[in-house]
DNA sequence: ATGACTGATGGAATCAGA
């Protein structure tokens, strides 16, 4: 089974894009970042069109996720994050696809720092820790994916010395992240890939892309019980350097489910905290 | 330290992104 995940920044101007590449890899779980788009405007019958059946939450202007399902509808388990009733911004929201726990999030950016948008980044990110560790207890195969806006080591940054004071490199934002790993969670990309220099996501700024002037920042992150069944994660680099691009590239994972079948998740057994 | 580029909103200029 291949997951992936694709930060669109707009859904309706990068529809066109966003069907090719589905068409394309035919993911069978793809899950969306930076909707920025109402509930109403999401295009379903576009997406229904070309196979898949959706769930999500959009926001007027910013925001909203969604999780695609190739021939099935994601079961969903629940959306916004927990812990905080005054949050209204559309980043989270989870389901169940085809056995396993997937969580879309779309973790702020959190930029200028220090300041209230980044005190907002790391109380969101202690929420998506308590979430995490939820999930771990009850055991389910879960994959944590989305646009985590960090890069978790100097690895994945074209020149760390100019992110250091950057809400999505500061050390506040890394230990965060390294904390929610060090719970059990593996780092798909960078485990099949470790000592590579492998970027999700290029500026519009100054030619980035065609500088490889990149960051790692967006992660598909998988629960003990389905780290043995990863076989291949990689980026869709090409899709960067198309007609009107997203800023990020889609990124992904294959899932050999037949390792792993015994705890799947069955249908009637979706309730979960 | 700043700006470059893009999308959404609203119908120009501003906010937000990372």
């Amino acid at each position: 089974m291949r997951i992936a995940t694709f930060n669109v920044n707009g859904i309706t101007s990068r529809l066109p894009a966003l069907l090719q590449w589905l068409e394309e890899t035919q993911p069978d779980v793809a899950c969306l970042q930076e909707l920025k788009a109402p509930q109403e405007r999401f295009p379903e019958a576009a997406l229904n069109e070309a196979g898949y059946q959706a769930i999500w939450h959009g926001q007027k202007s910013w925001n909203g996720v969604a999780i695609l399902g190739k021939g099935v509808a994601p079961q969903e388990v629940g959306r916004g994050l927990a812990g905080d009733p005054e949050d209204l911004q559309s980043r989270y929201i989870e389901a169940v696809v085809n056995g396993v726990m997937v969580v879309c999030l779309y973790l702020p950016n959190g930029n200028p720092a220090p300041g209230p948008k980044f005190d907002y980044k790391l109380k969101w990110f202690e929420r998506l820790i308590a979430r995490a560790a939820e999930l771990l207890e009850t055991g389910v195969p879960a994959v944590l994916a989305g646009d985590f806006n960090v890069m978790p080591t100097e690895l994945d940054v074209y020149k760390p010395e100019r992110w250091v004071n950057d809400a999505l490199f500061r050390p506040e934002t890394r230990e965060a992240f390294h904390r929610l790993v060090a719970q059990g969670w593996t780092d798909s990309l960078r485990t099949m890939h470790p000592d590579e220099r492998i970027y999700t996501f290029w500026d519009y700024f100054r030619n980035a892309f065609g500088r490889d002037a990149g960051l790692r920042i967006d992660h598909l992150l998988l629960s003990p019980s389905l780290a043995g069944a990863l076989k291949a994660s990689d980026v869709d680099r090409e899709v960067r350097g198309r007609e009107k691009p997203s800023d990020h590239a889609p990124t992904w994972i294959e899932l050999d489910l037949s390792k792993v079948h015994n705890k799947l998740l069955k249908p009637e057994k979706v309730a979960l905290p």
